[in-house]
DNA sequence: ATACTTGCAAATGATTTGCCAGTGT
DNA sequence: ACACTGGCAAATCATTTGCAAGTAT
């Protein structure tokens, strides 16, 4: 059971730079693990592991399910990969980059991705409050969004 | 799909309160269901479907777990049920009640509840920087607590 | 009487594990 | 060579569903 969160992520912007890294960290560059980093760059987006699994519906070859789920879980230990939940439903994975600050609406059960600075406030006054530190990259922020409050 | 957590709840205390409240929503009073709420009761704090099911580890009598998800749902469509989630894990039930807010340690995986007006500060700094209302008791805000940051 | 519930079995969805053959360095 | 990795099957965990038999109102 690992922390992945907390683990530092790296800037990981395309598919080289992120076989860059991995073998730079002493990690075998297998097809497999490749076709999870090419996966993780072409979607651009949060994906669950079965899409990747099944080549994003065909824009690449398909593979093990669970050897992805390895290959994923070794990638997060390493900072080149991360995952995060929105509300209910299965974990989603990214390459590691920028980490925005997620906000879920618990109605519509759409999100929004903002800068960490924009909630410089927020962090502000619940550190006030509580001495905690905000981190809604990986569990979001919950709530009602303009729309649904 | 429904959406419990925006259900308007209840002001529950105890077993028989909660089975008068079942009864005045045209339900019926069976055997399984009142164990539910009398596991619920006796806990005192937010437990798994499967705790309940296994009688609180003897304090209760044993009942089927796919009844006790069945019957967890419908007290929670009709309010005197919440169910809210602590990070990874299985989801957890309670009888709806004061709804306190919930702040996880995403390092050290511990979670405090916190009254809501703690958090009238977080609030309004949310509400200025996105126009979102945050809640916290069925996601819990994530962040790093006092000691683990 | 009859619509609602139960209990058991089986299905589902997400994720993990065991194992042995295959491969990257 | 040799440790690391892949692929496949099977296991696990949380939750849901089908259905015949039982029960609350």
């Amino acid at each position: 059971m690992s922390v992945p969160v907390l683990t530092p992520a790296l800037q990981v912007e395309g598919v080289e730079e992120a076989c860059e890294a991995l073998r730079a960290r002493g990690l075998r560059l297998s097809a497999a693990r490749r076709l999870v980093i090419e996966a993780l760059v072409a979607a651009g987006r949060p994906v669950r592991a079965e899409e990747i699994a099944g080549g994003l519906g065909g824009r690449l070859p398909r593979s093990d399910l669970a050897s992805v789920y390895r290959n994923l879980e070794t990638l997060e230990s390493h900072g080149l990969v991360r995952h995060l939940h929105l509300g209910h439903g299965p974990g989603l994975y990214a390459l590691a980059g920028e980490e925005r600050e997620l906000l879920l609406c618990e109605s519509c059960f759409r999100y929004i991705a903002v800068e960490p600075d924009v909630l410089d406030g927020v962090r502000e006054a619940l550190a006030d409050a509580t001495g905690w530190q905000a981190r809604f990259s990986h569990f979001p922020l919950t709530g009602l969004c303009p729309e649904c409050g």
